[in-house]
DNA sequence: GCCAGGATGTTA
DNA sequence: AACATCCTGGCG
């Protein structure tokens, strides 16, 4: 998949992102969980209240990663989003394992297949990514990729661990999926 | 199964 | 002070 998927609506792009298959490094999953946030008129971004996160936007290119580090304990993983009707990020929350199982099962301390990827903080820590790849271009870096695919069933809801803008239906799932965060 | 609490770094 | 979370331990 192609940089300019991310020159959408950054909803779209969310939604769109769910059944399509995230390749890291020799591992890989489904995308079962995502979420929309965009830097214009939603308080629960990042951009509202922090102006490095607006400057970031403004400096980087559509589908690079956005990193950071959440309650000082987890990396959570975001791609940029550059659209015609607004800037945003898409929230990577969930994966259904597909390759390189080992090596998550050892970067999870072993913990059960069920909770390898099943949230924001556990799937960067079963790939192994961190602050080292804020900013990646990583749609253009060697053993990265997304692969379009679809949902057996996609819904949505409210955006999970916020306290403002949180009646926005703007978190999208594969409904049946046994690797999600959280039921819709 | 559910809930409470703690760990922890960065920002404004 | 707040925070886009996760894990553990205590219940029963």
């Amino acid at each position: 998949m192609h940089s300019d998927f991310f020159t959408r609506d950054p909803v779209d792009c969310a939604r769109d992102l769910v059944g399509c298959e995230f390749v890291w490094k020799g591992c890989s999953g489904k995308i079962v969980e995502t979420e929309a946030y965009r830097t214009v008129g939603d308080e629960a971004c990042h951009t509202f209240f922090r102006p490095a996160v607006r400057d970031f936007v403004a400096r980087c290119a559509p589908g690079d990663a956005y990193v950071y580090l959440n309650y000082g304990v987890h990396w959570l993983f975001n791609i940029v989003v550059k659209g015609k009707g607004g800037d945003g990020f898409v929230l990577l929350r969930a994966l259904e394992p597909v390759a390189g199982l080992e090596e998550m099962r050892q970067r999870r301390g072993g913990i059960s297949d069920k909770l390898l990827t099943a949230g924001p903080g556990r799937l960067t820590q079963a790939l192994g990514i961190g602050r080292g790849d804020h900013g990646l271009s990583f749609l253009e870096t060697e053993g990265c990729a997304i692969v379009p695919g679809k949902p057996s069933e996609l819904v949505s809801g409210p955006r999970i661990g916020i306290s403002k803008a949180k009646d926005l239906p703007w978190r999208f799932g594969d409904r049946d999926s046994g690797y999600l965060s959280r039921k819709f």
